[in-house]
DNA sequence: GCAATATGCTTGCATATGCAAGCGAATCGC
DNA sequence: GCGATTCGCTTGCATATGCAAGCATATTGC
């Protein structure tokens, strides 16, 4: 019953919950955004050409097209993030990095880097830390827009 | 500066985002419950008096108290949860399962361990599936109440 | 070409959740 | 013992988010 897939299934969630709940308060304190804003700084960033379709952005956060909607219209209004139209099609408006984005998400960066560095502290050896990162990505087999 | 550390610990968000939307579509569909409503069944059933104080329950669900107050009042509404007091200390109401909610947790962990299964599924050695649950049971340190 | 359909985005409504204030009960300091 | 403090829980308010409907633009079938 409780098979060790269970089990791994729930250390997954609850990893991630414990993970993402130490970010949120530091974030939202020093940073002035909320996690998923970050991630959302950061799917923009690391898409090919800085920019991203509502929609996609919205799949690759597995988030609703109208929560995007609501999340960058309070970034675009502080410059974070801006909006661009697609010349071709008219229905698309891309969500597009601008220079004041990319510098809060490198600060926001360096704080993401210390608490990863305290959720993989010094007890963790160096080939731990790939074999893990190695079958944490087998896991998120959403092929397109990975993160990383 | 996109070192492993960070790419693990994105990896951490992502796979348990993508599982968790998954899972919560099925859930809420099949068994009318969210996947929140299903930990915390989960949380008090591997208590060790099936019940726990809604502080207590609160702190390993990593939510606020008001959440799990309102979390669990419907659930009382239909039965799956009861509300029971604490003789010696009146400020505690415990959260206890009830054997309809015992039910609908069964229920749910077949489907829970279905999406497991989907999760690490046949390309995985057994021996890597053991790896994996315990390098993420060294990611969650929160020592009490951890649900495995 | 044009009607029918599909796509991308936004908005109204309902639900979920955190924070801070409030309330009652227990504990502490004296 | 009694006022002050702490603790557990609940509630008012603000924010976040999903779903379904609405709207504008593109694409398809004929």
């Amino acid at each position: 019953m409780t098979d060790i897939r269970i089990t791994s299934a729930l250390r997954l969630l609850q990893a991630a919950d414990e993970f993402r709940a130490g970010l949120a308060g530091e974030f939202s304190s020093v940073h002035g955004i909320s996690v998923n804003e970050f991630l959302m700084l950061l799917h923009v960033q690391r898409s090919s050409k800085q920019r991203l379709a509502r929609v996609e952005l919205a799949k690759r956060m597995h988030v609703s097209a109208s929560t995007v909607t609501r999340m960058a219209a309070p970034m675009e209004k502080i410059r974070l993030l801006s909006r661009d139209v697609d010349e071709r099609d008219a229905r698309i408006v891309f969500v597009a990095l601008t220079e004041a984005g990319a510098e809060r998400l490198a600060d926001a960066l360096v704080t993401f880097a210390k608490r990863a560095g305290y959720l993989l502290d010094d007890r963790w050896q160096g080939s731990e830390v790939e074999q893990l990162s190695e079958m944490l990505r087998r896991l998120a087999p959403g092929a397109a827009g990975t993160l990383t």
